[in-house]
DNA sequence: ATGAAAGCGCTAACAA
DNA sequence: TTGTTAGCGCTTTCAT
């Protein structure tokens, strides 16, 4: 293979200098007050051996890569890959170069990732969704790299996450409404599936349950927050042993995830078409399939769009960091 | 913030050399034989100084960086999540960096992005349904870097792709055998509904559907075939204009695309349960709420995992590289 | 308006 | 067993 060619190589062919032919193929072009004469003969040069710049020289040189890293839980999630979707996007649109990697919520990978990220440079980092976001957030501190936190708040940056809390609450109080309109809302009725009540997302989510559902029917029973995971086949087990127990279907479900929806649809489609009379069910989350379903589901969308573009505000803002939390309210999508 | 550390530091405060401290640190260990004791030293030093390798200036001197790139269409599709996230995984197994970037299936996107990748010297490159790849690894073979072709098809490297007209086959064939159980298998009354005919798997499943139609029916009619793109307003349309033009719904309806196939739904949903009576359809791609509808629906998933890791044995394998494709087999999933 | 040269942090000969 | 040194390709003073 022909060896790669170097500014030296376009000096040399061009008749100019290294540092001449770094300038006009980089647009330092302004600085050094280059005649549009040899502009134009080391672009022609350049394209004619093909030159390519080594980005990787220019960063050593600069300690700069013009990457911008995210770690990611995982990639296969509407949510997340919405997430990753539009941070690409703006990532672009500020002319760098979006490095995605998912850390499947492992700890140890997490921190392996950022490590590996900053070893190549980037210039900046996101942080989603991160099992501990402040671990990552020193590793950045340290190397002196501006970060942000997507999706989960951290403590040591910026955070800009969804209103777990306002969301939770409307889809709440929307079950709540359904329930009365059939005239249902018997105090305990009304249940909270799926999802880790240590995440601080299911929390607030919970957190927001119990209040609505305070202010409606008084305190909810603890048996009414069903903080089962996110595994369909621990929501599944749940639902069912919940039916069992109730010898019916509850007359109001809130389920915290699509992922634990699955589970939950696999127990109910077993069920028939009575079995649905009463019965009003939300997801935390959206699939447009949900909507698809023989029975309604109202669905809360996360904003993806606006939670990336709010955290690159931050960045882009030369305002002195602080970690304070920036709530962005998902959508209510009705049935 | 305190400046950063180099092999240089480490040497000083360890009292040995710079090479010497790499080779500590990165494990060409072996080569030199460095004595247990100086190795201890300098990696005890380095934790202390906080040492971060600077993988841009290893890569600028070695000529290699560590990443693997792969452009791909988008994200948010969960076949091609699938595949990044398996990418992903087998890529780390290899001790990459796997660096995922979409470009939205714009031709000029595409090479810009497999540009920056090369530019940052990535190790090797996955092409990922991209709209053109052979201008892609024409690029990536200028820059002398091993790249494979996955999901689309090139003729300048390897590819391993679907076997698009093996899994249309089986899907049509399944629809024919429901059809014909239920005694309305007339000449005429299957569909193929989506995706774009110029594009390489779309006509593969053409292909397909038109042998195994042929072979049981006779030569399926042009109107048979709807290639309406994969927007799902397109085919909403697409899906209503044939219902009028029978007056029914045909008995067999083969869907290119989950995404397509929201907009037949989304027509479907507007019709009674008796409209269903003599109905069978198809999906050519995976979701697991399309087997939740109130009619079931075969499906065919295609092998992320086994077109990732059949890509990476091409990579691995020293052998010459020859352009041949690799066809894989999906997965019929039945409701 | 342009060139020369130092140096970013690391690796790999080559010495010792 | 370890140290010295010459680059990798680029940017950036500083000269001219």
């Amino acid at each position: 293979m022909a060896k790669k060619k170097t500014i030296y190589d376009v000096a040399d062919s061009s008749g100019t200098s290294p540092s001449t032919v770094a300038a006009v193929l980089n647009g330092t072009w302004a600085k050094r007050r280059i005649s549009s004469d040899t502009a134009d003969r080391v672009r022609l040069v350049a394209r004619q051996l093909k030159y390519r710049a080594n980005r990787q020289a220019s960063g050593l040189r600069t300690a700069r890569s013009g990457l911008i890293g995210m770690v990611l839980p995982l990639h296969d999630n509407r949510y997340f890959s919405s997430l990753s979707q539009h941070f690409e996007l703006e990532a672009r649109r500020r002319g760098m170069c979006p490095v995605v990697v998912s850390a499947l919520r492992d700890p140890e990978e997490e921190k392996r990732t950022v490590a590996t990220l900053i070893s190549h440079n980037v210039d900046q980092m996101f942080i989603a969704g991160a099992t501990d976001p402040d671990a990552l957030s020193l590793m950045c501190a340290e190397a002196d790299i501006p970060h942000i936190n997507v999706d989960l708040p951290g403590r040591l940056a910026p955070s800009v996450i969804s209103d777990n809390y306002w969301g939770a609450a409307q889809l709440t109080r929307q079950l709540l409404d359904q329930q009365q309109a059939s005239g249902t809302d018997a105090p305990g009725e009304i249940y909270f599936l799926g999802g880790i009540g240590a995440d601080h997302n299911t929390a607030e989510r919970i957190r927001a349950f119990r209040d609505e559902v305070t202010a409606r029917q008084g305190p909810p029973r603890p048996g009414q927050v069903i903080a089962c995971g996110y595994d369909p086949l621990n929501s599944l087990t749940a639902m069912r042993s919940l039916f069992e127990t109730l010898g019916r279907l509850p007359t109001a479900l809130l389920v915290n995830s699509t992922i634990a929806f699955e589970g939950v649809f696999e127990f109910l489609r077993t069920l028939p078409a009575s079995a649905f009379e009463d019965f009003v069910v939300g997801c935390y989350d959206w699939d447009p399939y949900l909507s698809y379903l023989h029975f309604p589901v109202t669905m809360v969308r996360q904003d993806a769009r606006q939670i990336i573009e709010r955290a690159f505000g931050f960045l882009d803002s030369k305002e002195p960091v602080t970690p304070e939390i920036t709530l962005i309210r998902p959508q209510l999508v009705f049935p």
